[in-house]
DNA sequence: AATAATACCGAACAGTATGTTCCGTACAGA
DNA sequence: TCTGTACGGAACATACTGTTCGGTATTATT
């Protein structure tokens, strides 16, 4: 890729999430966006088509971040595939907890709702694959469907109420929390 | 109240109703509206400060006129603060597959991220009062917050679930699902 | 080093939405 | 009947969007 072309993609990412922390989505104009980054108008419009395309594609790379980063952390392994629910939940409140990319500042500011359904669109195929460790003669004749869904959102919720309550709790804490209700 | 204002009122509401149900609520202008209301653009904000107090206003109706009727369904008696979780929830299912107001329609389409998000503000009250009955052995210790956020968020999705499914179960077997996760 | 390709700027542009203001009309409540 | 006021219609300034253009600077290619 052209080296002006990442610097302005990074210039645009950089100046969007700066003002994501301290406005609604709604109420960010393109305009404020170039002049933060130091862009021509159209150069912004060359590189997304709108300003919900760039949502969606900041999204993208601060999930697919975190994707990479909890597999790593677990020797390469397909972490969400083989391994226990604590300590694949664990790993990605610990990945949270260190608040690479400023992620934590986009999931807790006002915008949280559309950054917490990415998330969670996120989370679906590997509560998919986490999903036989949660079945129990309690749930076991419910749709599977409906328990991925319910996984999935019961951990977003569960890092939402971490960060709304100002992420007190260890990453340890909240995986026991997490566990503790499902 | 003015008569007039009650009718103009009432149709701004339906006419945002109707086109709720058929695009984004960014995406519907108040041109828009006040064509399919007929009425006049200064009415229009002489009624609601912006597009967003609409909103807010049209959905503050509808859950007021939920919790009302469920109310009523129950004998007056103060639903959520003394009857059991079975039956609280069970009535909110019922009054959601009666779907008055075309409730269901909003909280189904493209915008349901909003009202999910009204809805489940008006929830965590009424789960407030329902905490004593899902204390367990096992979650005894989490912190009341967290377990109320759960039970309040747990409700929101199950209803999504069912909605996004086309409402095919019936309102026993959703609560039956919804306490089975809990 | 010379060349071709292309990413950029900046300015201008039409199109559209917002929220306000005006005055004349029609309806409500007393 | 009379007074207040909600309404309609239209015009208005302002703001944002997304596109277009010609000129400049940087990149990749040879």
């Amino acid at each position: 890729m052209d080296r002006r072309q990442r610097k302005t993609r990074e210039a645009i990412f950089g100046a969007f999430t700066a003002l994501l922390a301290e406005k609604d989505f709604e109420h960010i104009t393109v305009g404020e966006i170039i002049d933060r980054a130091d862009v021509g108008r159209a150069t912004f419009y060359s590189h997304f088509e709108t300003k919900d395309f760039l949502l969606k594609e900041l999204c993208a790379e601060l999930f697919c971040h975190i994707s990479d980063a909890v597999e790593e952390n677990c020797d390469h392994k397909h972490i969400f595939d083989c391994v226990a629910p604590d300590s694949a939940f664990l790993h990605l409140f610990m990945h949270l907890q260190k608040n690479d990319n400023g992620i934590l500042e986009l999931l807790s500011s006002r915008n949280n709702g559309l950054f917490l359904r990415y998330f969670k669109d996120n989370l679906m195929r590997f509560a998919e694959n986490q999903l036989p460790h949660f079945i129990s003669e309690k749930n076991k004749s419910l749709p599977k469907s409906y328990l991925v869904n319910h996984i999935a959102s019961t951990f977003v919720e569960t890092v939402h109420w971490w960060l709304t309550g100002g992420r007190k709790e260890s990453p340890e804490t909240m995986t026991g929390y997490f566990l503790a209700v499902l």
